[in-house]
DNA sequence: TCTAAATGTGTATTATAGTAAACAATTTTG
DNA sequence: CAAAATTGTTTACTATAATACACATTTAGA
């Protein structure tokens, strides 16, 4: 099956819903900034869709409690056989 | 509900994943970096679970295949309203 | 409206992820 | 065992993510 989604796709996503997220909780992007001792800016980018650190998105992760989706999702990626079907 | 998985293990299990699925492939640390464009130091300080860029992870990610989950979970974490319960 | 808060941009600087090359240590294979 | 391949680590350098600050623009509230 082809993956037809793009690592830029990706990236707009999770900006996306970081924002989303942070405005639900009625945060500023200073207030998220603060919070998990990143600056404003990084927030900014990061909700734009640019590149950031690992260690960014997984703070931002960590605070809206995707963590464990997240872990979730590389777990059960684990178990798959992806090479080749057994039969 | 506690979210008992921390950023540490996030990043080690999203290095073990990418050596897993290498060897499953039968492919060399310089093999991967290669096909990704990558240093194979990237791919060395990644699989022991070292900070990295998005960019690399999705890089790795989108090379096995995991990109369509990932975005599915970002997607499933969209829809839910995580403030209160409705009731 | 007009004021204030929040967001988007810009510049300069710092911190660090990424690269390249070499070599040691380990693992695999003949 | 010996040779080869792979992996782990170091050093020097480059690229860029992150910071701090300022300021313009946009969005809400009084």
């Amino acid at each position: 099956m082809i993956n037809a989604v793009s690592i830029k796709e990706v990236k707009t996503k999770l900006g996306e819903l970081c924002k989303q997220k942070r405005q639900a909780y009625e945060m500023s992007q200073e207030d998220l900034a603060k919070a998990l001792d990143l600056s404003r800016f990084t927030i900014q980018k990061f909700e734009s869709g640019k590149n950031a650190t690992l260690d960014t998105v997984l703070k931002i992760a960590h605070h809206f409690d995707w963590l464990e989706s997240f872990y979730q999702a590389l777990k059960n990626l684990e178990s798959t056989n992806d090479i080749d079907s057994l039969y």
